[in-house]
DNA sequence: TTTATCTTTCAATATATTTTGAAAATACAA
DNA sequence: TTGTATTTTCAAAATATATTGAAAGATAAA
């Protein structure tokens, strides 16, 4: 297999890969060509080299920023903006984990907090049992949530982040 | 609010917060409603409280099974099948982290694998540093699959399991 | 075997998501 | 300011995904 071949295989799996994860395939091949790719990359190349329009090549590289998985980077006397991702991938799993926790996990608990307290009137039974359900499943998700903020806090933390090194090993 | 419309809400954002997952409404939906069903539903009836159609319900139940996420119930003298959902939310966790890696992470892996021992005679010098590059996030996803699945081996295991129990607490 | 009941399949349809590209907005230098 | 390079927006089009429902396939009792 030639390099080319295998870029374009890389991008590829990495593309299905997002899609798994409610990841659009041009958020990820663009993700996927950035991490492969050691230098800065101007959108023009980035529509260059996965055949995608201005517009969704502009509006993803904006997504990636907001997930904090690219960077933008500036050049001295060049009005172009350019591209690199964060290639460190123990960071960009921490980032995607904190991201994610904020996005979808922190409202699910809000909406299980207020129906873990309801009370109806007018079936009580049911009503504290369906109360019961929801604080069991809430229970769980809290321990998932706890889990990830101290994964997530102790990356963060210098002292901390060097203990997981080790483990990491 | 009372217990209808709580229930409802509960469905619609665990249906929520699958699309977030690549899982599709109806598949979340029909979680929902089984994880707040204390006994066993038949397809009617999951039809019926869903408003979704025969197809799309026994389509969707049997991907829950397939993900170990429901099983199916036969009550003696009754030729239909009812269908209950597992209720430990840290075993609903488990399953989908160890269906995730065997379906996700570990074609990754082995794409990756292929990619890593890449040697192109026509650019050395790119083709040693893609190498690199692949090698280097490899490295992270090992580490990622080897945590998921001692996670998942020492919930399989009773000593372990009391073990997590206490710091799950 | 026939009949009744229930489950599965799948092509057609509906819905949702992604992508495009041209126009508008913005940023900057002259 | 005006002109030029670049980015952003967004409605329309294209694509992908989910859903329907009727027909075919099972299964078991009569």
């Amino acid at each position: 297999m030639e390099l080319k071949e295998a870029k374009a295989k890389f991008i590829q799996a990495w593309g299905t890969l997002g899609s798994c994860w409610g990841i659009n395939r041009a958020m990820a091949q663009i993700h996927a060509l950035l991490l492969i790719t050691e230098y800065a990359l101007s959108a023009e190349e980035v529509m260059e080299a996965l055949q995608i329009s201005r517009g969704n090549a502009n509006m993803n590289l904006r997504a990636l920023m907001d997930w904090g998985l690219v960077y933008k980077e500036l050049k001295p006397g060049d009005r172009k903006e350019y591209f690199i991702a964060e290639k460190d991938m123990w960071k960009v799993a921490m980032q995607v984990a904190k991201e994610r926790r904020k996005r979808e996990l922190a409202p699910m608990l809000n909406v299980l907090d207020e129906l873990a307290n309801l009370e109806d009137s007018t079936d009580p039974v049911a009503s504290k049992r369906f109360s019961k359900t929801i604080a069991d499943i809430k229970h769980t998700a809290d321990k998932a949530d706890n889990t990830l903020e101290l994964l997530i806090k102790a990356d963060e933390n210098w002292f901390m982040n060097s203990f997981l090194k080790i483990l990491r090993k």
